[in-house]
RNA sequence: GUUCCCAUCGUCUAGAGGCCUAGGAUGCCACCCUUUCACGGUGGAGACACGGGUUCGACUCCCGUUGGGAAUGCCA
C-alpha cells in the first residue's frame, strides 16, 4: 500500500499572492489531485511585524479564485493543526528542547557585534563566514545558569560532521555540499520565537508532508532542514526545487516589471485558466507538447518529471494569447458570467430590467467580450481615448487619406446621424448611412471605415460598428463625433 | 570572497549520442482574407554561450571558461 501523497504551499502573508507563489501551489495541488492526495495550506506568519490579517485574505481568495482547494489548513482546520506557525509555538519549543537535551543543540551568548566581527574576518580570509562555534561546548548547567541571571541566548543546532552532504532533488538531480558551507545555525532566537527553517522542517515532517515543491531560492536551506530531520529521526519528504520566474530584463520578477500578482491579472480580464495554463507550462512541459491544456487533460498529465530547472521569463505576450485562446473556447453561459461580473464591478446595472439582461443584449456582450472587453466598456462608459483618437484619423489612412477627408468622412457622417430622430439607429439604418457617407465624400474601404469607427468608439479597434452603433444614444453618437471634429481642428 | 544552481530561436520550450539541414508555440516581418480585431490562411527571418576532451559520431556525456542567478540572517 503506498503511502498517501501529502503536499503543502506554505505562504507567508505579507503581501499579494504572486504569480511565482501561484506557480508552486499550482504545481503542489496538482500533483495532489493528479496522485489522489491531499494538499494542505500552512500559513508562515512567525514574522509577526510583516505578517497581516489583510494580505492573508488577499492569499486565500487568490488561492480560491484559481480554484486550489485545500484539505487542511486555515478556515478548513484538519488533524495537524493548528495551520498558523504562529499557533505552534509550544510544539517548536518542545522540539528545541530535546535537541537542547540531546545535545544536538546549544544555547548561544555571542553578541551581534562579535558575530558580524568574526564573519568579516573569515570573508576577508576568503573563508565561508559561518559561525565559529564559539558557545559550542557551553554546557546545558552553564548555560541554563546564564539564563537565570537574566542573560538572552539564542539556541543554535549543532551541525554533525560529515564529509559532504549529498541530496537528490526532484527538480535538479544530485546536488552535493561540501560540510563546511553552513555552521551552527539559529533555530530559537534569543526571544524564544523560532526561526523559519526549524518551523518548516518540523511543520514539514508533523504534517506528513511527502512532497516538497518550492523555489530555488530554498536549495540551500534544504541542507539545514535534512540536518533537522535526520536529528529528529523524521522520515525526509522528496523536495523539489523550482526554477526562478524572472522579468524581461531577466532579473528575478518584482514590482518593477509591472504587474505580477495573480490578482492584477484578474482585474485586468485574465482568466484563470488561461494564468494557470500558462504558469503550468512556465516551468514544466506536457508529455504530449500540448500547450492549451484544459484542468482534466493537466491532471491527465501532470507528474515530477519534466520540471525544468533553469530560470524561465515571464512573457506577458504569450500570456494573452493564452487568455484570448481559452476565451474562444469558453461555453456561452461562462462567456456571460464573465462579463456580467466586469460589468457590475463597472457600476453598470445588471439587474432583471436592465437592458443588459435582455437575452438580445446578452448575446452582443458576448460577441463584444469575444473581440475586446475594453471596448465593451467603451460602449457604455466615459469616451476616454479622444487625444489619441484624433491622431489614429490621421494614421488609419496615412498613405492616401489626408485630414481634411477624414474630417469630411466624420461631418459627412454626423450630419447624416443627426438627420435621423429615432432615440438608437438600427443596424440597417446605420448600413445606409455609411454608404451614403462614402457617396458623398467619395472614399472607401479603411479611409472610410477608419473615421466613422474613431468618430464612434474612440479608438480604430474594437466589436463590429454593427453591434456597436445600436448600443449608443444618437445623441451620444453626435457629441462623440462632434468632439472628435473639435479635437481634429 | 566562498558554496550551490543554471545555460537550445527575442520569449516559453521539444530534444535521454546517430531520428537534427535542431521540431512546436508565442512574438516579429511579408502576402492573402476581412469595411476594425486579443479572428482565419500562406510564407519568411530567428537558437544549441565559448573552448577543450570522450566517441566512428555530440545539442545531448566529462572538464574548464564566460555569463546569469541563489545562498552565506537571531527574514521568510
Amino acid at each position: 500500500m503506498q503511502q498517501k501523497i501529502r503536499t503543502r504551499f506554505a505562504p507567508s502573508p505579507t503581501g499579494y499572492l504572486h504569480v511565482g507563489g501561484a506557480r508552486t501551489a499550482l504545481y503542489s495541488w496538482l500533483f495532489a489531485k493528479a496522485k489522489g492526495g491531499d494538499f494542505i495550506l500552512r500559513v508562515e506568519d512567525t514574522d509577526q511585524a510583516r505578517s497581516t490579517k489583510e494580505s492573508l485574505d488577499m492569499v486565500l481568495s487568490d488561492l480560491k479564485w484559481l480554484g486550489f482547494d485545500w484539505q487542511e489548513g486555515p478556515e478548513v482546520g484538519g488533524e495537524c493543526g493548528p495551520y498558523f506557525q504562529s499557533e505552534r509555538k509550544e510544539i517548536y519549543k518542545e522540539h528545541a528542547d530535546r535537541l537542547l537535551k540531546d545535545g544536538k543543540a546549544f544555547y548561544c551568548f555571542c553578541t551581534d557585534e562579535d558575530l558580524e566581527a568574526k564573519k568579516e574576518k573569515a570573508k576577508a580570509e576568503g573563508k565561508s563566514p559561518v559561525y565559529d562555534g564559539t558557545c559550542r561546548s557551553l554546557s546545558l548547567e552553564e548555560a541554563e545558569k546564564k539564563l537565570a541571571a537574566g542573560e538572552k541566548g539564542a539556541v543554535r543546532f549543532k551541525v554533525p560532521q560529515a564529509e559532504e552532504f549529498v541530496h537528490h532533488d526532484v527538480v535538479r538531480g544530485e546536488v552535493r555540499w561540501p560540510q563546511d558551507m553552513v555552521g551552527d545555525f539559529v533555530i530559537l532566537r534569543s526571544n524564544g520565537m523560532p526561526v523559519y527553517n526549524f518551523c518548516c522542517a518540523v511543520d514539514d515532517a508533523l504534517m506528513n508532508i511527502t512532497h516538497v515543491f518550492r523555489a530555488e531560492e530554498h536549495l540551500n536551506n534544504t541542507l539545514r532542514q535534512i540536518m533537522l530531520y535526520e536529528a529528529f529521526n523524521y522520515p525526509l519528504p522528496k523536495f523539489g526545487h523550482l526554477s526562478i520566474i524572472l522579468g524581461e530584463d531577466k532579473k528575478k520578477l518584482s514590482k518593477r516589471h509591472g504587474a505580477t500578482s495573480v490578482n492584477e491579472y484578474k482585474e485586468q480580464g485574465f482568466t484563470k485558466e488561461a494564468l494557470i495554463n500558462y504558469l503550468l507550462l512556465l516551468g514544466w512541459s506536457s508529455p504530449s507538447e500540448s500547450e492549451i491544456m484544459e484542468m482534466s487533460q493537466m491532471l491527465e498529465e501532470f507528474d515530477m518529471d519534466r520540471f525544468k530547472s533553469s530560470a524561465a521569463v515571464f512573457d506577458e505576450a504569450k500570456l494573452k494569447w493564452m487568455n484570448a485562446t481559452h476565451l474562444r473556447a469558453f461555453s456561452t453561459e461562462k462567456l456571460w458570467a464573465l462579463v456580467s461580473e466586469v460589468l457590475t464591478k463597472n457600476g453598470i446595472n445588471v439587474s432583471a430590467e436592465s437592458t443588459w439582461q435582455d437575452p438580445k443584449w446578452q448575446e452582443k456582450a458576448l460577441e463584444l467580450y469575444k473581440v475586446r472587453m475594453e471596448t465593451l466598456l467603451d460602449a457604455v462608459t466615459p469616451f476616454k481615448y479622444l487625444s489619441e483618437a484624433s491622431f489614429e484619423v490621421a494614421e488609419a489612412g496615412a498613405e492616401t487619406m489626408t485630414w481634411e477627408k477624414s474630417l469630411e468622412v466624420v461631418s459627412t457622417w454626423k450630419a447624416l446621424v443627426a438627420e435621423k430622430s429615432e432615440e438608437f439607429l438600427s443596424v440597417e439604418q446605420f448600413e445606409e448611412i455609411q454608404k451614403q457617407v462614402q457617396a458623398k465624400a467619395e472614399v472607401k474601404g479603411k479611409n472610410l471605415f477608419m473615421p466613422i469607427r474613431v468618430a464612434v468608439v474612440g479608438v480604430p479597434q474594437g466589436a463590429d460598428l454593427k453591434d456597436l452603433v445600436p448600443l449608443i444614444p444618437r445623441d451620444k453618437l453626435l457629441e462623440r463625433a462632434e468632439k472628435v471634429i473639435a479635437s481634429v481642428k
